[in-house]
DNA sequence: TTGGGG
C-alpha cells in the first residue's frame, strides 16, 4: 500500500528527481526533457494549491454534459495505493472530443500540472484546460504503453512506463469493478440494494415526471410468486405491464426477445440521464433495490442510487455479453431459466417438434398472424372456479388465462370449442378443477393443510408448454385488436 | 466561467 509512495520519497531524498513539490512544479514545463514527479493521491492531498502529477486508476466514469457556462464537463473518480476511496476530478473542454474518453473502469490516467483544491469541506482535483494534460492507459490486463487518448499538450515522462506497469500491478489485486456487489437480473431479490450491470434499452419519462428505464442484461428475471386466493377469484385480470401504458409496438420491437427487460423508476433527474435517453449504453446502477408488483419485477432508484455509464469493453459489460451469446447458441437455453433443467409435464403439445419462442418473439414478430410453441406460467385464469368450469366444459364459455415468461405477459383465450380438449376430455367438474390448480400452482389439499387458511400462502406455477395462435377482430386495426388463442394443448391426467 | 456523488 505504502510501497509506491515509499519509492517516490526515497526517490526525492536520493536527488534522483526534485525534492519538492514546488520545485516538481518548476520543472513540469512543455518542454519534452521535462520531468513530472508523480505523488500519491494522499501526499498530493497535502498540498493544495500546488501544480502536481498524478497517475492513478479511473473508478468511475460520469456523462459528459453541458456545463453552466460554454464548455462541456466530465467527472471522473480515480484512486491509487495510497487512497482507495480516491478523489474526484472534473473536466472542462469546449468539444467533448477533448475530454477524456476512458474505454473502461480500471483503466489508468495520468494527469500533469493539476493542483488540489478544496470545495465545501472535500478535496477535489482541478484540472485547468490552460495547462493540465492527461493520457489514458489500459487497465491491468494489457501490456501497451502508450496511452490511447491524451490531451495535445502531453508529455510523456521517461518514468510512465515503470509507473504504469506498478499501476497495472496494484489493479491486478485491487480490480475496480466491484464484482462482489454486483447482482444480475437472474438473481435480483426484495429489500436489499445491490449494483446491476445492465444495457439501458430505452428511456421513457412518464406523465408525472417519473422516469422509466428499460434495462436488459441477457439473464432473466426470476420466478415471482403469486397471491393463493384475491387474484384467482377476480374476474379482473392481473395486469401485462407495471407502466401506465404499454411501450409503442415499434420501441417494443427494437428490444431483444431473450433475457428480461427490467422496468426502473426513479423520480429523480440525474445527467446520465441525458445519454441513456440518447442511445443504447451499458450503466451501473449502484444501490439499486427492486421489489415485486403485480407479480412483476419492479427496480427503483432511491435517492441513494447512483448510475454509472459503462463502455461496451468494460471487464463487466464483455462478461455478460459472453454469457449472453453462449446462452442463445444453445437453442435450450433460451428457454426460461427458471424452467431449466426441465420443465413440468403438466400439458401436452401436439408439435413436438417445433421450435420455442419467447412471448417477446410473438409480441415483436412482423406478421400479426403467426403461431408459435412457448414455455409459460399461467398467472391467472377466469374462470377457474368449478362452479363456472362445468360451462367451460360443455362448450358453453371460454377461458381467458394470463401467460408470462421471462421477455412478457400476454392474454390468452381457450375458446368454448377448444375448452374440453385441453381438460383432456369430457371430465368431472371435480378433475377439471384439479387440473386448473395444477395449471395456477395451487397445491393439492392435505391433511396438513385441513382447517388453514390458504389465502395465507402463496402459489408458484409451474412452466407448461402451450401452443398459441394470434388473431385479430378488427380489419380495420389489425396490430391493436390482436388476441391469442390457445391451441393443440391439453393438460395430462 | 463552468463543477465538485447521494
Amino acid at each position: 500500500m505504502e510501497e509506491a509512495a515509499g519509492r517516490q520519497r526515497k526517490r526525492q531524498r536520493d536527488g534522483d528527481m526534485a525534492p519538492s513539490t514546488e520545485a516538481a512544479a518548476a520543472a513540469a514545463g512543455p518542454s519534452a526533457e521535462a520531468q513530472y514527479l508523480y505523488l500519491p493521491i494522499a501526499d498530493a492531498l497535502k498540498v493544495p494549491g500546488v501544480r502536481i502529477c498524478l497517475f492513478a486508476a479511473v473508478s468511475e466514469i460520469g456523462a459528459a454534459v453541458r456545463s453552466r457556462g460554454t464548455d462541456f464537463t466530465l467527472t471522473l473518480r480515480i484512486v491509487d495505493q495510497s487512497r482507495a476511496s480516491g478523489i474526484s476530478v472534473t473536466f472542462f473542454a469546449d468539444n467533448t472530443a477533448l475530454l477524456p474518453c476512458v474505454r473502461s473502469s480500471g483503466h489508468v490516467i495520468s494527469l500533469h500540472n493539476i493542483m488540489i483544491a478544496l470545495h465545501n469541506g472535500e478535496l477535489f482535483v482541478t484540472y485547468n484546460k490552460k495547462f493540465s494534460s492527461f493520457a489514458l492507459f489500459e487497465g491491468k490486463v494489457s501490456t501497451e504503453c502508450r496511452p490511447y487518448q491524451h490531451s495535445a499538450k502531453y508529455h510523456g515522462s521517461k518514468h510512465d512506463n515503470e509507473i504504469l506497469t506498478q499501476m497495472r500491478t496494484w489493479l491486478s489485486f485491487h480490480p475496480q469493478d466491484h464484482e462482489d456487489i454486483e447482482l444480475q437480473l437472474r438473481s435480483i431479490k426484495s429489500d436489499s440494494a445491490f449494483d446491476l450491470i445492465c444495457k439501458v434499452l430505452h428511456v421513457r419519462e412518464a406523465s408525472n415526471g417519473v422516469w422509466i428505464l428499460y434495462v436488459w442484461d441477457g439473464t432473466d428475471t426470476p420466478a415471482t410468486e403469486f397471491q393463493m386466493i384475491l387474484d384467482t377469484e377476480s374476474d379482473i385480470s392481473p395486469p401485462l405491464h407495471l407502466e401506465e401504458a404499454p411501450l409503442p409496438r415499434e420501441v417494443l420491437c427494437t428490444m431483444p426477445c431473450v433475457g428480461s427487460v427490467l422496468r426502473v423508476f426513479t423520480n429523480r433527474f440525474f445527467k446520465e440521464l441525458l445519454h441513456l435517453q440518447k442511445g443504447t449504453y451499458w450503466a451501473r446502477f449502484c444501490n439499486i433495490t427492486c421489489k415485486q408488483e403485480f407479480g412483476m419485477w419492479k427496480g427503483i432508484m432511491l435517492p441513494i442510487c447512483r448510475v454509472r455509464l459503462l463502455s461496451n469493453e468494460d471487464g463487466s459489460v464483455v462478461e455478460r455479453l459472453k454469457m449472453f451469446d453462449s446462452r442463445i447458441a444453445v437453442k435450450v437455453h433460451r428457454q426460461p431459466m427458471a424452467s431449466l433443467p426441465n420443465a413440468s409435464d403438466i400439458t401436452d403439445v401436439e408439435y413436438k417438434s417445433a421450435g420455442y419462442s419467447t412471448l417477446m418473439e410473438s409480441l415483436t414478430h412482423g406478421e400479426v398472424l403467426h403461431k408459435i410453441k412457448t414455455l409459460v406460467r399461467v398467472v391467472a385464469a377466469y374462470p377457474c372456479q368449478a362452479r363456472d368450469l362445468s360451462l367451460v366444459l360443455a362448450g358453453k364459455h371460454g377461458v381467458r388465462l394470463t401467460l408470462e415468461d421471462p421477455t412478457a405477459r400476454i392474454r390468452a383465450y381457450i375458446h368454448r370449442d377448444d375448452g374440453a380438449k385441453f381438460f383432456g376430455g369430457f371430465l368431472t367438474v371435480e378433475a377439471a378443477t384439479r387440473k386448473m390448480n395444477k395449471l395456477l400452482g395451487i397445491p393439492e389439499p392435505t391433511d396438513t393443510d385441513v382447517g388453514e387458511q390458504a389465502s395465507a400462502s402463496k402459489r408458484n406455477p409451474p412452466w407448461i408448454w402451450c401452443c398459441l395462435k394470434s388473431y385479430y377482430l378488427d380489419e380495420d386495426d389489425i396490430w391493436g385488436s390482436r388476441r391469442y388463442r390457445i391451441y393443440a394443448t391439453e393438460i395430462r391426467d
